[in-house]
DNA sequence: TATTCCGTTATGTATAGGCATAATGGCCGC
DNA sequence: GCGGCCATTATGCCTATACATAACGGAATA
């Protein structure tokens, strides 16, 4: 028994509760008041232990009528979204990168809804490829809004990706993501290694900064991609 | 301005001056007295918002060394992985399951390194349907671990699917998700109503309880289908 | 009977004070 | 100049107390 209680003990000890089922899900779970008590600790020391529970979908708490376990636990995963060659250079590998075309042309109308943009403004697309040990890894494919960041208009991107370029120029930003499964187009097939038609694994991404539209980016891994978590 | 300075009015604040660039990412951020007195509230009111701001990954925490603005945001994206019954009822559409397969049989050998089970050992294995409005959904594949849910063995999947079942047996779990695109293979193809190789959507979880592998399953998703988020 | 109002209750959060801990940077001895 | 030790400092956390807020349920009223 440790000297002190901390909100960790807690929070240990209540998970262990519910997962050998000694607190059922449904079950109401003491009050703080009555937990602080029984720990020998503060409330505040219960309720943080409370909070992160609740936090990560376990236990559901309520006002007056006091905090139970989730029937179903919201399983709920954080995946990591990296920036490619900090991937690539996690797993020991060399990182390579190229770009295969950058242009600047009138936004085309599926991605003028996407972005919120007005008919006949100017975007920058990019395309680029990103290797590791040599092998491809990562096609990308990438639509940047010069209002929003104007100094794209001068960047050459032939050096390196645009997405260090904008994540050193954009602080900070919300985005929506999208995972999928596409069939390789002939382009990117060539460029992949692989055969057109071949599943491959995409992340889609638009990016926001105070509401005004960023990017939105293609990335297209290779055959047998796969993105891992665990909780 | 409030009465009270309250840690979300903090936590906004120095969002909003990272967002804007007036803290350059890989600069300093005042330390919590500071910060506290030009609030006008508590250390602790200032903890917690840096804390949270720390675990959205924004800022980067150490001890003695301060807080600083992540030159990189770790960005990071939660899915949640509901139920397939409700995630289609939410969708406003009609439920349907179907069980297609279930036999118990030795454990192959591939699933054997994957859950650490002793070879020769029987695994139950089923396979299922879900669809939405009539149309198919999800095709679901599992082996389930007698050892760990002995119960299993009774359980017919006839009416309603196994994750249902495994939620009410099992009150919680820690497991790994896997997200990939395949090739849809005949058979999947068949009861997906698509074509063979077709690209899919889909995740692989194994879970665990206790350390001891409780089941592994596949769920893959209708052809077009996306996985979508926010942060 | 129906509806509004209010007390009770559990969580949510702020405050002030204190000890714990990790890490840095300078001091000291060699 | 170099290596090891220690004071300093910023975060991490706990305690005790207080007030805020949401929500349920019963009492009072129309």
């Amino acid at each position: 028994m440790p000297v002190t209680v901390t909100f960790k003990d807690v929070k240990a000890d209540l998970l262990d509760q519910i997962s050998r089922g000694e607190m059922a899900p449904g079950s109401l779970v003491p009050n703080e008041v009555d937990l602080a008590e029984r720990y020998g600790c503060a409330r505040a020391t219960v309720n943080r232990a409370m909070r992160e529970l609740a936090e990560e979908g376990i236990v559901e708490r309520k006002r007056k009528a006091g905090t139970r376990v989730r029937m179903a636990p919201i399983r709920q995963a954080r995946f990591a979204i990296p920036v490619v060659r900090e991937e690539i250079e996690a797993q020991g590998a060399v990182y390579r990168y190229a770009l295969i075309e950058r242009s600047v042309q009138e936004v085309p109308d599926w991605l003028r809804g996407r972005l919120a943009l007005t008919p006949g403004q100017k975007v920058v697309r990019v395309v680029c490829m990103h290797w590791a040990d040599g092998s491809p890894y990562q096609h990308e494919e990438r639509w940047i809004n010069p209002e929003v960041v104007p100094s794209v208009l001068e960047a050459e991107f032939s050096e390196s990706g645009p997405n260090e370029w904008l994540l050193a120029e954009i602080p900070f930003s919300n985005a929506e993501i999208s995972l999928m499964a596409v069939e390789a187009t002939q382009e990117v097939a060539d460029h992949m290694g692989c055969l057109a038609g071949n599943a491959l694994f995409r992340t889609e991404r638009t990016t926001w900064l105070q509401g005004r539209a960023i990017t939105l980016v293609r990335l297209t891994y290779g055959r047998g991609h796969r993105m891992t978590t665990r909780y």
